[in-house]
RNA sequence: GGGCGAUUAGCUCAGCGGGAGAGCGCUACCUUGACACGGUAGAGGCCAGUGGUUCGACACCACUAUCGCCCACCA
C-alpha cells in the first residue's frame, strides 16, 4: 500500500515461524534494558521475586506455568508505567545438589568422605559453575522478563550475611535452641529432616502380638523391642490397673521393665498395652519423659542394630524377621501376625523409610513466629488468592511443631554456632552477627570450633524476599521494592515456603514480605493425572517451545490457569494455541496488506459505520474485562476472553465485514484502515503479556514503534460502548447464519443463486435487519466467508430466503415445523410465567422485562416460520 | 482420624438463582486473494442421587453415593 511508512512491514510470510524471531527478540529486549529496574525511579514500584529454582533444576511445566504468569503480571505493569522488577535467582538446594554431586563421585568410586569437607564443597561449587543453572537459559527461551543484573543465589555472599544475621538475632531472642529430641532421620541420606520433608504413605505392615509377662503388647515394629524400657497402659483401664507399678520381663533379654500408666494409650486399640521405646519412637519418647524412663538406643544412624547380642549388626529390616522368629521360638508370640495398613514416613528425597531417631539438633521455636505469620493474613496485610486456600495456610501456621533446622550435610549455610572444649555454645553477638566469635561467650576460652552441620535449605529461601534486595543492608532496592507485590507459586509449597517467608518476614522486617500470594494449581496430564516419569506422561515445555514456539506454550499454560485449580495439559491444547497465534499473525497480516494504520486513529464517533461502531464497542468492553481479570489473577478467563474476541469477533466478523469497504476504496476504505489499525494495535497490546514474541513482531510492523514492551497498556474508552451497534450486529449475524444454514441444509452449491420469495410484510421482525444491511450495501458481500456462501442479492428493501426450485421441500417443511413447535413451546412457557401473579409480584423488573422480550421474540418467530411454511411450493 | 474440593457434551473444564457453554474430538460441505495451523453449518447433555428453600434451582441448604487432594506421632 502506498500509504505505508518506511519502517512498517507488510512482507510477512503466511505462517508464523516462532523459532525465527524469539531468540533475537529476547536478546534485543535485554540489550535495550527493558527489564532493568531503576531503584531511583519516581514511578510506582512493582516487584515480584522469583521462587528460586534449584541449581540442579531444569525447566518443567510447573515452571512454565508460574513463569508465564509472573511474566504476564510484570509485563502488564511495565506497560502501565510502573517501575517493575522481576528478580531472578536460584536455590542451592542442600540435599538435592549434594546428592547429585555424590552420585557423580560414586561413578569415580569415591565418597564425599574420601575428599573431605572442604574439597567436597569446592567440588559442588565447581559442579554448580559447570552444570548448574541450566534453567536460566531456559527462562530466556520462555521470554522471562527478569532483571539479570540482579540475579541472586541463596549461597552468595550477601544472602549468607542475611542468614547469619537472622540466625543470630533469633538465637539471642530465644527463638532458636538446641535440644536432644526424636527427629525424623533418613538412614540413607544420614541427616535429620524436618516434618515437611517426610512424605507419609499407607504401607502394608504386620501387627504382631507379643507377651511381656502378664501383658500382651501389639506392635508393627518388632525390632525396636530390644530398646523397650517400659510397658504403658491407660490409667483408667481396669484390666491392667493392678499391674501398674509392677515389672514385667522383656522377652529375649531377661530385662525387667516397669508398667506405667499414661493417658496417651488408647485402651480400645490392640490389647490396650503398649511397649515403650523412648529412643526410637516420638510418642514413646514423650511417655518416657513423663515417667523418667531411660532411653536405650539400639540402632545406629544407618538403621543397623547396635544392641549387643545375636541381632547386633543386622539392618533394621533384617532384624525384624529375625527377632520375630526368635520370639516365636520363645513361645511369646500370642497371635498370628495380622496384616495392618498404617502411615509410614518416607524421605522426600530418596523415599527411604524414615527412622525416628534421638539426637541433638537445632530448632526454631515457631509458636510466636507462626502466630505473627497467621495474623498478617488474618488482618489483611497479606492477601491469599484464591481465598479458599487461606484455610490451608491457617491450618498449618496455627498448628506447627518446632522446626528442626540442622542438617548433617556439607552443602549449605554452616550453622553460625561455635563451641569451646567444654561444649559451651557461642553465637555471634547482636549487632555483629557476621563476625566470627573469637572466644567462648561463657568461659572466655579462645579455642572454638564451628558446628559442623548446615541449615535446612528452607531457612535461606525463607529470607528470599528481602535478602535478595540487599538486606541486612538498607539498600535503595530494599527501600523501593519491599514489600514485594506478588508471590506466585504452586499451592503445594504453601507450607514449605510461603509460611516460612511470612514467618521470617514478619520477624525480621517492619512489614510483610509480599502484599499478595497468588497460588496456582499443579500441572496434570490430559486425564487429570500427576505427571511422573513412571507414568510416562511427562510433557516437556522445552519440547513444546521447540515445536510450537514459546508463545503457544505460554498461552496454553496460562489458559489452563483457573485460580487454585490444577492445570490439565496435553499436546492438543498446545497445538490449539499455536493455531491461535498463527490466526492472530494472519489477521494482522491481512490488516497490514490492506494498509491498516495507527497514524490517524479511529474516525469521529458520528462518522462510524455500523461494523466500526460495533467492533470499537466490543474492544472497549473487552479491554475493561481483560484488565479486571488481570487484577484478580483470573488468567484462564483473561486468555479465554482474548481468544474469543480475537478469533470470533475480530477475525470472523470484523475482518470479513471490513472487506466490503476496503474493496470499494475511498473514504470508507480510509476509515476502515484506521479502525483496523486501532483495533489490532490494541489487541496486540492486550495479548502481549501472555504472548510477548508474536505481538512484539506484529506490533512493531503495524505501528512502526520501537517496541510494545514499554506499552502503553490499553485503557477502555467508555464512550465507545454502543449497545445499539452490538444489538445490530447480533441481528445481522443471526440473519447471515440463518441464510447459511438454509443453504447448507438445502445443499445449495456455493455459486448457485437462490431467489427471494419471502414477503417481508409477513415477517416484520426482519425489518430492523434491513436497515443494518442497507448500511452495508449489497448483502452478497456480507461476512467474508459469507461473501460467496450467501450468494444472493439484496433487491432494494426486498430480501428473502429464496427457495430455489431444487430444494427438498419436504425436508424444509419438516425443519420449519419443528422450529415452529419449539417456538410455540417457548411462547407457552414464557406466557405462563407472565400470567403467574406470584412471578410478577416477586421477580425483579429486569427479569420480567426479559420475559416480555422473550414472549415478543417467540411471537415474531412464530409469525416468520408460518410465513416461510406458507411460502413453500405446494403449500 | 481431621480438613478441603470435585461430580455439567466422548475428553478436559467454565458457568454458580431467571433462556445449558468453551476448547479438543466427531459429522457434512468448502483448495474463497489473511490464515487448511483455515472457513461454514451441524450432531451431542433427565447439569451424580434424594429431599428441602424459592414464584423460579445446574446454581442455595441438608443428606447420600462416588472420586480426588492436603494434614495427622494410635502402637
Amino acid at each position: 500500500m502506498t500509504e505505508d511508512s518506511p519502517q512498517r512491514r507488510t512482507d510477512l510470510p503466511p505462517q508464523y515461524d516462532p523459532g525465527q524471531v524469539e531468540g533475537e527478540l529476547y536478546d534485543r529486549w535485554v540489550d535495550r534494558g527493558y527489564f532493568t529496574a531503576d531503584a531511583g525511579s519516581d514511578k510506582p514500584a512493582y516487584c515480584i521475586v522469583i521462587p528460586p529454582p534449584n541449581v540442579t533444576g531444569s525447566l518443567h511445566m510447573g515452571h512454565a506455568l508460574g513463569h508465564t504468569l509472573m511474566d504476564a503480571l510484570t509485563r502488564r505493569r511495565r506497560m502501565q508505567g510502573y517501575e517493575t522488577l522481576w528478580l531472578p535467582g536460584m536455590d542451592h538446594a542442600g540435599i538435592s545438589t549434594q546428592t547429585v554431586v555424590e552420585r557423580e563421585l560414586a561413578t569415580e568410586g569415591r565418597s564425599r568422605h574420601d575428599l573431605g569437607r572442604e574439597a567436597f564443597v569446592d567440588r559442588v561449587w565447581q559442579w554448580k559453575e559447570e552444570y548448574g543453572g541450566k534453567i536460566l537459559g531456559q527462562m530466556r527461551r520462555l521470554g522471562d522478563g527478569v532483571d539479570w543484573g540482579r540475579e541472586r543465589f541463596t549461597l552468595d555472599e550477601g544472602l549468607s550475611r542475611a542468614v547469619r544475621t537472622v540466625f543470630a538475632r533469633m538465637y539471642h531472642d530465644g527463638l532458636i535452641y538446641q535440644a536432644e529430641r526424636i527427629i525424623n532421620w533418613c538412614p540413607r541420606c544420614l541427616t535429620a529432616l524436618s516434618d515437611i520433608e517426610v512424605e507419609h504413605s499407607d504401607d502394608d505392615g504386620e501387627l504382631v502380638s507379643i507377651r511381656y509377662g502378664d501383658l500382651v503388647v501389639a506392635t508393627t515394629r518388632v525390632e525396636t523391642m530390644l530398646g523397650d524400657t517400659a510397658v504403658a497402659v491407660h490409667p483408667d483401664d481396669d484390666r491392667y490397673r493392678h499391674l501398674v507399678g509392677t515389672e514385667v520381663e522383656l522377652p529375649l533379654t531377661g530385662r525387667k521393665i516397669p508398667v506405667v500408666a499414661d493417658e496417651h494409650v488408647d485402651p480400645a486399640f490392640g490389647t490396650g498395652a503398649v511397649k515403650v521405646t523412648p529412643a526410637h519412637d516420638p510418642n514413646d519418647f514423650e511417655i518416657g519423659q513423663r515417667h523418667a524412663l531411660p532411653t536405650l538406643t539400639i540402632m545406629d544412624e544407618r538403621g543397623v542394630i547396635t544392641a549387643p547380642g545375636p541381632f547386633e549388626g543386622l539392618d533394621r529390616y533384617e532384624a525384624r524377621p529375625a527377632i520375630t522368629a526368635a520370639l516365636r521360638e520363645a513361645g511369646v508370640i500370642e497371635a498370628e501376625k495380622r496384616p495392618y495398613v498404617h502411615a509410614v514416613g518416607h524421605c522426600e528425597r530418596c523415599k527411604t523409610v524414615v527412622e525416628p531417631r534421638l539426637s541433638l539438633q537445632w530448632f526454631v521455636e515457631v509458636a510466636t513466629l507462626a502466630r505473627a505469620a497467621g495474623d498478617a493474613v488474618r488482618d489483611g496485610r497479606t492477601v491469599i488468592s484464591p481465598p479458599q486456600l487461606a484455610a490451608r495456610y491457617f491450618g498449618w501456621v496455627d498448628d506447627m511443631h518446632d522446626w528442626c533446622i540442622s542438617r548433617q550435610l556439607w552443602w549449605g549455610h554452616r550453622i553460625p554456632v561455635w563451641y569451646c572444649s567444654d561444649g559451651h555454645a557461642t553465637v555471634p553477638a547482636r549487632g555483629a552477627e557476621t563476625v566470627d566469635p573469637t572466644a567462648c561467650a561463657t568461659c572466655g576460652r579462645p579455642e572454638l570450633r564451628q558446628d559442623p552441620d548446615v541449615l535446612d535449605t528452607w531457612f535461606s529461601s525463607g529470607l528470599w524476599p528481602f535478602s535478595t534486595l540487599g538486606w541486612p543492608d538498607q539498600t535503595p532496592d530494599l527501600a523501593k521494592f519491599y514489600p514485594t507485590d506478588v508471590l506466585l507459586t504452586g499451592y503445594d509449597i504453601i507450607f514449605f515456603w510461603v509460611a516460612r517467608m511470612m514467618m521470617f518476614g514478619t520477624y525480621a522486617m517492619p512489614d510483610v514480605p509480599f502484599r499478595t500470594v497468588v497460588l496456582t494449581g499443579l500441572i496434570r496430564d490430559a486425564r487429570g493425572r500427576k505427571m511422573s516419569k513412571s507414568w510416562g506422561n511427562v510433557l516437556d515445555p522445552l519440547d513444546w517451545m521447540e515445536r510450537y514456539g514459546a508463545d503457544a506454550t505460554r498461552f496454553t499454560v496460562a489458559r489452563g490457569a483457573n485460580p487454585g485449580t490444577d492445570v490439565p495439559l496435553s499436546e492438543e491444547w498446545c497445538q490449539g494455541s499455536r493455531n491461535f497465534v498463527n490466526k492472530v499473525w494472519n489477521a494482522t497480516r491481512f490488516a497490514l496488506l490492506n494498509g491498516a494504520s495507527t497514524a490517524a486513529g479511529p474516525p469521529a464517533r458520528g462518522e462510524r459505520s455500523l461494523p466500526e461502531r460495533w467492533i470499537l464497542s466490543r474492544l472497549a468492553a473487552v479491554t475493561a474485562e481483560v484488565d479486571e481479570l488481570f487484577e484478580t489473577y483470573e488468567f484462564a478467563k483473561a486468555c479465554d476472553v482474548l481468544f474469543h474476541f480475537a478469533w470470533d469477533e475480530v477475525c470472523d466478523w470484523y475482518v470479513e465485514l471490513a472487506k466490503v469497504p476496503l474493496s470499494r476504496g475511498g473514504r470508507e476504505a480510509e476509515s476502515t484502515r484506521a479502525v483496523l489499525g486501532h483495533v489490532f494495535a490494541a489487541l496486540l497490546r492486550l495479548l502481549h503479556p501472555v504472548v510477548p514474541f508474536v505481538t512484539e513482531t506484529l506490533y512493531t510492523a503495524l505501528t512502526g514503534a520501537e517496541t510494545v514492551v514499554r506499552g502503553p497498556w490499553p485503557t477502555p474508552d467508555p464512550a465507545d460502548r454502543d449497545p445499539d451497534a452490538e444489538a445490530g450486529l447480533a441481528r445481522l449475524r443471526a440473519l447471515v447464519t440463518e441464510i447459511r444454514r438454509f443453504r447448507t441444509e438445502q445443499g445449495i452449491r456455493p455459486g448457485q443463486r437462490i431467489g427471494a420469495s419471502l414477503d417481508l410484510t409477513a415477517a416484520p421482525a426482519l425489518a430492523p435487519l434491513l436497515d443494518d444491511i442497507a448500511a452495508l450495501g449489497r448483502l452478497d458481500l456480507l461476512g467474508g466467508a459469507a461473501a460467496t456462501d450467501v450468494g444472493f442479492e439484496l433487491d432494494g428493501v426486498r430480501v428473502g430466503l429464496v427457495l430455489a426450485a431444487a430444494i427438498d421441500v419436504a425436508a424444509e417443511r419438516a425443519r420449519l415445523t419443528k422450529a415452529l413447535g419449539s417456538a410455540e413451546k417457548e411462547l407457552a412457557g414464557v406466557t405462563g410465567k407472565l400470567d403467574n401473579a406470584d412471578f410478577l409480584r416477586r421477580a425483579p423488573e429486569p427479569v420480567v422485562a426479559k420475559m416480555r422480550d422473550r414472549r415478543s421474540a417467540a411471537g415474531t418467530d412464530i409469525a416468520r416460520l408460518r410465513a416461510q411454511l406458507d411460502a413453500l411450493p405446494g403449500a
